[in-house]
DNA sequence: TTGTACGCGTTATCAC
DNA sequence: GTGATAACGCGTACAA
């Protein structure tokens, strides 16, 4: 690939002249409109690329963000990568986005990858697994960056000192199950998710807080996984038992998704003959008419790509958005229905 | 953050051999027991982490495969790139995925950026929007880019001369109409997609095919998205005319199941009132039982980030492996009710 | 076994 | 307006 002194040889001007001309600022270093025409002529001839390296390592800087998403494949994710790349194209930024499959090793071996990179800031998609292997190793090495001036953000909980912009899932699932006790169920399970993974255990002890609150009995069934196939495994498994309950409330939206589809696929009516419910609000949910607290998705990606871009945010944790309840179709209609605004923190 | 030279400093040693010890060149190029603890300690209690830009600068080479995606939400797609990322991963490589919004213009940005980066090999998820503004002249581009030695691979049809490794949509969707007609379906409509979307475009001409071939009639409609949301606007439609036709055939799995969710949510059953099928075999297709023609999406990822990383593979086009019938529970049970495979090139 | 010195492509600081 | 030239951090011939 062509550099840019052979640019400046073929224009027969000085890599300098170049360099202004090609990438550079003519406004506060005027070039002659002849010369600027001669290097851009060469400049395409040639093929002209500049080398990201080459300007990284003069400038000290990479205008990079990074993203560690738990799972690629979860729409969940894939939202929230998806609003931090909006933002940070529009700032200038390239966003690097590596899929971690819910492993903490390869989420430290990306992040290291990332550190090399000299990433402007890094994001981290998804919450920690308590107790699994490597996730006190990567919040060993997360700090050690953090306390070294990396930006590093957290839009979901996790053990180590980054800042976090994260939703009260405790407090969306307390919503979400009080909403269902509202429309006269009782007998309401929960469909687990990873056993650990932060975010579905604070949904879980949410869920279980408002069950006792209004004597109801909580039973939590199939920490399995957080997928439509682990959702769709569970009710398969709850359909076999002697009754069904009224209602089930899921971990997230693909797991309900996933529950809907058994359900729809095997004659069962919803909510007819049984309520169902996610937490998450992504678009797949929208699609279904499901029973969901949306939590900002966009929004979160947003915050955390303008915390890194904007040197001025330097001590400012950008406030969390709201999470608010939105009664679908998948749920039995009741006098409760309107969305409940959920400010908290 | 901590240089090369800082560690030798501190370890008394020259960059040289610092060098060595932080990069595991220790084989060719002995270094004594001692010198290598007091160069890693010293590196480790400067929190150093070499610097990737320097190091590409230097070695001409970025070990880095740029992924641009059509639309990171769409789990096709994603699929894909998980399959790229892994393979990538496997072969010391790292992946940039960009997400072009199904715009050209953002493709063509994106691909500049990855060019810069000098990666080592560029992969296209998603075929081409024909008339779109931007198309050509982003093939243009790619096309300097390849006749300059940049490996471009796209992974489904485009207008460009970079490899291709793109499985046979028209084939795809003739398989799938000749299987609904042999379970008596006559009246079969087929929800577009985008228009002027090469792979959608070959999948409509494939069911028209099928069909004349047949004596049937082709009725194509909603050519309008290839989202969830789409399908079940399109499927909406469908349903608020005089009489349901017997199946439906979508460009993609994600229109199917925007279907599925419109038929399940308004009290239609599948496929004792209506069938319905999709083209991709995404992990969401198999969830929902939904008759669909499988890509094998992995293999393409993997196929891909091969050809890339491998530098033996330099003229060798992989071969594509082949798309399978898969029937589902969302088509009416008929006597074909096996699967086909459909080898082709 | 260890050290010296050069260059990768770019930008910034000078001088002209 | 334009041109030399010195870094940026690293890897690697070559020398010792």
């Amino acid at each position: 690939m062509a550099t840019l002194r052979e640019v400046a040889e073929l224009a027969s001007v000085s890599v300098a002249t170049a360099s202004r001309v090609l990438n550079g600022s003519t406004h506060h270093h005027p070039v002659s409109t002849e010369i600027q025409a001669a290097v851009r002529a060469a400049a395409t001839t040639l093929g002209y690329m500049p080398s990201a390296a080459a300007r990284a390592l003069k400038q000290q800087r990479s205008r990079i963000i990074g993203v560690i998403a738990s799972d690629i494949l979860d729409p969940y994710f894939a939202e929230l990568t998806r609003g931090i790349e909006v933002e940070a194209a529009r700032a200038g930024y390239s966003t690097v986005i590596a899929n971690a499959n819910r492993d903490p090793q390869q989420e430290r071996t990306k992040f290291r990858v990332l550190r090399e990179h000299r990433a402007q800031g890094i994001v981290f998609c998804g919450s920690d697994i308590e107790g699994a292997s490597g996730t006190a190793q990567l919040a060993r090495e997360v700090n050690a960056a953090v306390h070294q001036g990396t930006r590093v953000v957290a839009l979901a909980p996790r053990g180590f000192s980054s800042t976090s912009i994260v939703v009260d899932n405790a407090t969306a699932a307390v919503r979400l199950t009080e909403y269902l006790l509202s429309l006269g169920h009782r007998d309401i399970v929960c469909i687990g998710g990873i056993p650990g993974l932060s975010a579905a255990e604070q949904r879980v002890a949410g869920y279980r807080s408002a069950m006792f609150q209004a004597g109801a009995v909580p039973r939590v069934v199939a920490f399995s996984g957080m997928t439509k196939d682990s959702g769709k495994a569970a009710m398969a498994e709850l359909t076999r038992s002697a009754r069904l309950p009224d209602a089930i409330i899921c971990t997230n939206d693909e797991v309900a998704i996933g529950a809907l589809a058994h359900l729809w696929t095997n004659g069962y009516r919803v909510p007819e003959d049984i309520s169902v419910a996610g937490i998450g609000g992504t678009r797949a949910s929208a699609v279904f008419g499901l029973t969901t607290v949306t939590l900002p998705l966009t929004e979160l990606g947003t915050a955390a790509a303008r915390f890194i871009t904007d040197p001025a945010a330097q001590p400012a944790v950008p406030a969390t958005p709201a999470a608010v309840l939105r009664p679908g179709l998948t749920t039995r209609a009741g006098s409760a229905e309107k969305a409940v605004p959920e400010p908290h923190r």
